[in-house]
DNA sequence: TTTTCCGCCAAATGATCATTTGTTAGGCTG
DNA sequence: CAGCCTAACAAATGATCATTTGGCGGAAAA
């Protein structure tokens, strides 16, 4: 109590502050996507006024890389708690799909708006960085795919590729009370272990 | 020459104006969404005023309705086309991935507009179209998975969304010259080939 | 030739956009 | 208490947006 310095409250309010408009943000974002929000919607979503937010951020498209990092960088996260759980390669694949989804799917997290943000449509700098943080995300897919036992012939690259693909697209037909995240996962995953090797 | 009636050159030159903007809309809406296009984009790139879209099209949202419809219906031809080359089951299916592939990534072509608009992003009206076409779409391969032989406790369900959801996919990664789509399509389908019956 | 109508253009409308600027209230530091 | 800096406000700027309106040329129809 008598420890509440300065400094930490300084550091608590900055970044409640910028937590909260990155909140708002991902929420409009995910919602309408990057062209279809306006400045106009973060703001009154953050409960400030449009010009508040060029304090904190230099650019709309400074706003949307950071909610892309932020958000990459808490799914990471999940995952890798998921997947410490877990020994058996196949059961570690599919912890990951299910903290994955999860991610990707909860309205509060940024992951809806990584996995529909096509980094083809913005530019070039912007482009480079999600590029660069999607990259190092999948990483953790390369790893435990590369842990997999495969039949010698089975690519594990569209393994990596197809199996992201199939989870981004539940957000096109996903129905939350439809079916369990859960199930999905382990129904995925089952898919592409047929691939296993004899 | 001389057959050359009043009748079809009328339909022509209607039909004609007509595809001239839908091809404009579609290279425009695949390159920076729907959201992120202006109708004067559509225009310029149709070689007309923005006014004079509005003689064709009751507004921007009808347009891209009809192009999604369009795109939905040439993509469903190219795909019937070259199923009935094939007769094996899962040559079948990768006859359907292969088409499906290349409507995807041919520029001239409307197949990533349906890719990459959202439904849940529109209007309720232009969402319900969307869904609809797309449903019926899907029905190709919904039949093409059932003829597929697969363990009894392999969800055809999972595997058609899935499927889907992979090939959508490469919209993201693939870039035209390292991999050839006719081999992407054998290799998602190989994947998937796994899961068959014992 | 005269009339009709189709396809398009030119111009303008009002709304909304991202961003900039100047200012002010209030807490922290010295 | 004096000065400063943070974080927000209010307002305006110029650009761009989707859409509307009115009219015009030229081909088909009468």
């Amino acid at each position: 109590m008598a420890a509440t310095s300065g400094k930490r409250k300084e550091n608590r309010s900055k970044d409640n502050r910028r937590a909260l408009i990155l909140d708002a943000a991902a929420e409009c974002f995910s919602r309408s996507g990057y062209e279809g929000t306006s400045v106009r919607d973060i703001a009154t979503a953050a409960g400030i006024l449009p010009g508040s937010m060029y304090y904190h951020f230099a650019s709309k498209e400074e706003v949307l890389g950071a909610v892309h990092d932020e958000g990459l960088s808490k799914v990471k996260t999940k995952v890798a708690e998921a997947i410490a759980r877990e020994s058996e390669p196949w059961a570690r694949l599919e912890a990951a799909c299910t903290a994955h989804l999860e991610a990707l799917h909860a309205a509060k997290e940024y992951g809806s708006v990584v996995a529909t943000e096509f980094p083809r449509r913005h530019s070039k700098k912007l482009r480079q960085r999600m590029v660069a943080a999607r990259d190092e995300y999948e990483n953790i897919f390369r790893q435990l795919i590369d842990d997999l036992p495969l039949a010698p012939d089975a690519s594990r690259k569209y393994l990596r590729l197809s199996l992201i693909g199939a989870m981004a697209w539940t957000l096109v037909w996903y129905k939350p009370g439809d079916d369990d995240v859960r199930e999905i996962a382990r129904e995925i995953v089952k898919l592409f272990r047929a691939t296993e090797q004899d």
